[in-house]
DNA sequence: ATCACTGTATTAACAAGATAATACAATCGT
DNA sequence: ACGATTGTATTATCTTGTTAATACAGTGAT
């Protein structure tokens, strides 16, 4: 499971892995019945302690998101589906307006917002997971 | 100054004070020469800690965003317009990037996503304050 | 010169996050 | 049954963020 952990803007790890995961079974990356990588490998991927990566989990399943089952592993839960490819729309174009906001108020016109998103496109995928 | 601090995410109050400032010099709201708020009075409206304050004012200084005369105040540095511009051009391509990473997730290809801001683009204006 | 207002500094205390080391318990393949 | 693998729990320690209470120092209006 590829997730991106930083320790530059305060927000702590754990945290950072509940919403990743969250998100990744939201998108239909992680789908229902499949299991989470165990809390000692995870740890040792992200650098990170296993305790960490035990507390995700715990609060992962606190909202019901996923199930433990002690020597087995964890496992997303059956009944949470990915979200619409509706709401998927909704909230792309919601993060869309957002940035066109920005860009207005930094007096960046669209058509130079585009020409940056091209050039950011470009080789994106090599800089991250 | 409206500023909005939350206690839910985990970043430290004093970060969040020091980037909406940042955002506000950044965006122009807050132009060079500008005083801002007493910490004293800022902690109080934002209901924390003149030391929290403090201690945002003083990374803003050693950033070079701001210049604080001890027993004046904190004001808007100079010469931060080229400054602003670069950070302009960060904040953006950050906003960008998370664009970029949530339509990947989306499956939706760059000249999709492209397509799509120039279809929110069209009477955008009309669509925000 | 005085006084209110400003930033700055110090010290103490507390809470939360993270690490570390260790032990225990349940599961699963063999 | 065994052993490796899994999650869970505990305790201690360190760091960081935040609050609190004070004190000090420079500025500027009067």
């Amino acid at each position: 499971m590829q997730l991106r952990i930083t320790d530059q803007d305060g927000v702590p790890i754990y945290v950072q892995v509940v919403r990743q995961i969250k998100y990744l079974v939201s998108s239909g990356r992680l789908a229902p019945g499949a299991q989470l990588p165990p809390v000692r490998k995870l740890a040792e991927q992200l650098l990170i302690n296993p305790n960490t990566v035990a507390r995700a989990y715990r609060e992962l399943e606190s909202e019901g998101l996923v199930i433990s089952r002690q020597g087995a592993g964890v496992f997303v839960a059956d009944g949470v589906s990915p979200l619409a490819r509706r709401e998927q729309q909704r909230l792309l174009a919601e993060r869309i307006d957002v940035l066109l906001t920005e860009a207005r108020h930094m007096k960046v016109d669209v058509e130079a917002l585009i020409e940056m998103i091209r050039r950011r496109s470009e080789g994106f995928d090599s800089r991250t997971s």
